[in-house]
DNA sequence: TCTGGGGTCCTGTAGCAT
DNA sequence: TCTGATGCTACAGGACCC
């Protein structure tokens, strides 16, 4: 999902423009969740939906009606009702997400094998395998659209460049429904015209900053010596920078099903912000059974417990410990992290959100567990398994800590 | 206006060993 | 023995992405 519309207003780069070297394909699905859940109820087709849910929640998806009144992916919900007062709200099902998700990964790599999933909504395909059999990179583009709206019911946009950056913000520019072929040659032209904020990688505080140096544009970030960036956005950032900005981006596209991933974990905000240790102490051993029980499930194990906090005011703070042992342990998630809660030493402070992280991951089935002397065999760690497998019989939560069962249930 | 939840990556700092 | 340089690791926070 593009944050912005990109109209460079250079050259003519439809279907027919010259694809030649143009290997890399990044598809984006418009508006997906809205999109997906237009499938479930198709009559609120060409109306105003917005996805999205709780009175503290923000915007998910909107279809494209909505947007017209303003509202956006990241938005307050209480600011997108009152844009937008006649948008239907739906909450999301993420579940249905993944399904089309999956399909539409199906109908890419029936393309090419070489495929590289961003998110549920959008990939990149290096297509450079397929011209032979499937024609031009445009041609496969095409083909990708027409058969993503035929086996899955929805629509996306193609951006087709020679690298990934370029094609990444092509999509942007062709959406909705669109496809946009930047030639190779064009590159460096269709890059000068963008505002500073289209390029991926700079946000809100850094276009801040590229601002403050009078840079605006693409090209203005071109011409200032490289050096005057690194000092002014970090050495990793400025160099990156300048370098795309020259459309330099080494990037292949690298086949996955997914990266490894490098951090496992579980937030939440509170309905209402909370002062009670109690009920702060209740959430964490939720948060740290959510955390550990997918960890188990993807078999890996974790090092390192991270802490988030985040006031009534939204100033955050996190805090770690690294533990001797990897561990997938409920229990030693949970009582890691209630410590580095203890001691903030937080005298009744009304707090927004608590989350509980697990990084430092490795594979379970390399790390097998050093018993102490006189430590029996089987403890918290088969009990957890054994909650895992009641949890797959008879549901998720069939099997729950005492302390986390409501006085109804 | 009032800010979710899931992540990744980068940077600065501090402690420690060499 | 002391001191500074250097490199590694852990930790905390910030920015960014979808």
């Amino acid at each position: 999902m593009s944050r912005r519309a990109l109209r460079p207003g250079v050259g003519d780069w439809g279907p027919d423009a010259d694809d030649e070297g143009c290997d890399v394909l990044h598809v984006d699905m418009d508006a997906f969740y809205a999109s997906v859940e237009l499938l479930r109820y198709p009559e609120l087709r060409g109306t105003p939906v917005i996805v999205g849910g709780g009175s503290r929640g923000v915007v998910l998806s909107a279809t494209y009606e909505a947007r017209r009144s303003g509202v956006h992916a990241a938005m307050p919900m209480s600011r997108a009702r009152r844009l937008c007062p006649s948008a239907t709200v739906l909450t999301p099902h993420h579940g249905d997400y993944s399904r089309v998700s999956a399909g539409v990964m199906e109908v890419f790599r029936s393309i090419t094998p070489v495929v590289e999933p961003l998110s549920l909504d959008e990939a990149f395909l290096d297509v450079s395998g397929a011209v032979r059999r499937l024609g031009p990179p445009a041609r496969i583009a095409q083909l990708v659209r027409d058969r993503v709206a035929d086996e899955q019911g929805i629509t996306c946009s193609v951006g087709v460049a020679s690298t990934k950056f370029v094609a990444k913000l092509a999509s942007g520019g062709a959406k909705p429904d669109g496809l946009l072929v930047v030639p190779h040659a064009e590159t460096v032209a269709f890059l000068h015209a963008l505002p500073v904020g289209a390029m991926w990688g700079v946000g809100a505080r850094t276009e801040e900053a590229l601002l403050r140096l009078g840079l605006q544009t693409v090209a203005d970030i071109a011409h200032v010596p490289e050096h005057t960036l690194r000092r002014a956005l970090g050495e990793a950032t400025g160099r990156h920078l300048h370098a795309l900005a020259w459309g330099r981006d080494e990037r292949r596209v690298v086949a996955s099903s997914g990266a490894a991933e490098r951090s496992i974990g579980s937030e939440e905000t509170f309905s209402r912000d909370v002062d009670d240790p109690r009920v702060v102490h209740r959430e964490l051993l939720r948060l740290a059974e959510r955390t550990a029980t997918r960890a188990r499930a993807a078999g890996l194990v974790g090092r390192t417990v991270v802490l988030k906090v985040r006031f009534a005011d939204f100033t955050t703070i996190t805090r770690s410990r690294t533990l001797s042992e990897h561990t997938d342990v409920t229990r030693d998630v949970f009582g890691t992290a209630r410590d580095l809660f203890d001691a903030l030493g937080l005298q009744r402070a009304r707090l927004r959100l608590v989350g509980v992280r697990l990084e430092g991951l490795a594979d379970a089935a390399g790390r097998h567990h050093q018993l102490l002397l006189g430590e029996r065999p089987y403890g918290w760690r088969e009990a957890d398994t054994a909650v895992d497998r009641a949890g797959a019989r008879f549901g998720a939560g069939a099997v729950r800590p005492a302390t986390l069962l409501s006085p109804r249930s």
